[in-house]
Formats: structure tokens, C-alpha cells, sequence
DNA sequence: CTATTATACCTCGAGACTCGAGGTAATGAG
DNA sequence: CTCATTACCTCGAGTCTCGAGGTATAATAG
């Protein structure tokens, strides 16, 4: 509540999952692709990220494996099939909140 | 991350400063009116709203005044112009993030 | 060749927030 | 008279974000 950076939980889990929807990807990579994506609107960093990559993998949600580019070390993670249920569940959940908090405001809103 | 209730934070904040807006409620009443105006998409309980009304009051986004109706004594929040300010930076970054999600999301969201 | 920047991984503690359980009182209904 | 409802409150547990800090290697600049 002490300033502006509301609204932030769960959104990083989120995207993690949704990026990985269409690619497998390394965490840093993620870091930045998020910033990019959202013009920096979202923007967690690593300390955010590296933790959460690893709680989802253990949970089940994410696998990862280690690859070698140009002589750099990667973890790259992906998507499993609970990690899909899991990102569908949260997507549905978004847009039930979304839709409560249209309501709750009143078209005050702007859908921009 | 462990069960589905993501998405909360910042959301009890919204409602409060956005109820208010229209006219002054007591706590108890605030509760109920947030579960019933989303359909308990959004419902934070006591617990929640109490020492937010608490802080926010002390922040000085709303002020109180106690008054006596039926015998009862409640409560009552009223918003104040530095509330005001908190509830449209609060409505702004809620649009943003929603854009940015919405990006994120890209086109696999339902607009409802 | 060497210094700095970028890549890539990681952990830790602090702070914020939600949540449910629990507690107190007074009023109204059966 | 008893019980559900109204109305207020606090507390501890749990979860999450955040920034700072740490390590190591590759690329770029001077």
C-alpha cells in the first residue's frame, strides 16, 4: 500500500507460464521478455523470476534441461501438461477478476 | 502459488477507495457490498478490511465519523481529496497492467 | 592485453499483503 | 431466553514481490 507497485501478485507466474506456452525458454531470457513485451508495464526481475522457475518445476508445472550455446551454459524450461492446466486456470481466473473489477468500477474504466 | 486465489493484491485497496467514492459506508457493510456487487469473484473478508480501513484512514485517504443508527453504532469512511488521488493512480495502474497482460496474453484472453 | 559490460545463474532478508480464526458486544427473531 | 445477525476488532501464519548481493563466463572497448 506504501506506493504504487500494486496489482503485482501472480502476474509473474503468468506470464512465466504463457511465454512458455509457445517456446521453451532460459530464465534470463524470460526476465528480459516480459519488460519487452509489456513496454516494462510488467517487469519483475530475477530475483523474482530464478525462484519462481524453480518452485513452478518443482511443483510439476515446468521441466527444464541444460544446453550449451556458443560455450554458454542455459536451463532452458518448458511447458508440461499440468503447467498448461495451470496456466488455463489462472487465465480464467484473471479474466473472472477482471470482469469483477469492471463491475466494481462502472465503466469509470477505460478498456484502452 | 500453492492454491488459486492469485491476483488479490492491491484489488480490497480498489474497492474500498472505489465504493466510497459514491457515498460513506461502514466497515461491515463494505464487506458485504463487495461480495455482492461481483458475484464473490472479489471477497475479502474482515480481516482484510478492517486494518486496510485502519490504514488507510491513518494514511489520510479517508477520514471516519462514528454515528448511532437504530442504537447501533457504526463506523462510518468517507473519502477524502488525497483518497481520491489514490483511487485514480490505483485505476490507472490497474489499466495498465491489464494492458500489458492483455499483450501478453495475446488474443487468448476473452474480453467478457 | 586488460578492463568493463553483458550474459546467465543463484540466494537471502525485508517488507507488504491476504487470510482465517478468534474475540467482544449489542440487537433482533423465534 | 437463546441463537443468529450485525458490527467492530486483532493476531499469527503463509505467500509473494523486491532489491541487493554474489559467482562465473563471454564479448567488447580501450
Amino acid at each position: 500500500m506504501t506506493d504504487d507497485n500494486s496489482f503485482m501478485s501472480g502476474l509473474p507466474e503468468l506470464a512465466i507460464l504463457r511465454l512458455l506456452q509457445d517456446r521453451e525458454m532460459y530464465g534470463y531470457e524470460i526476465v528480459q521478455a516480459i519488460a519487452a513485451r509489456t513496454g516494462s508495464a510488467l517487469s519483475p526481475g530475477e530475483g523474482v523470476i530464478y525462484p519462481l522457475l524453480h518452485a513452478l518445476e518443482k511443483s510439476g508445472a515446468l521441466k527444464s534441461r541444460r544446453k550449451s550455446v556458443g560455450g554458454r551454459s542455459r536451463v532452458y524450461y518448458s511447458l508440461t501438461a499440468k503447467g498448461a492446466r495451470r496456466l488455463s486456470a489462472l487465465t480464467s481466473r484473471w479474466s473472472e477478476l477482471n470482469g469483477a473489477v469492471r463491475t466494481l468500477m462502472g465503466g469509470a474504466l477505460a478498456v484502452r
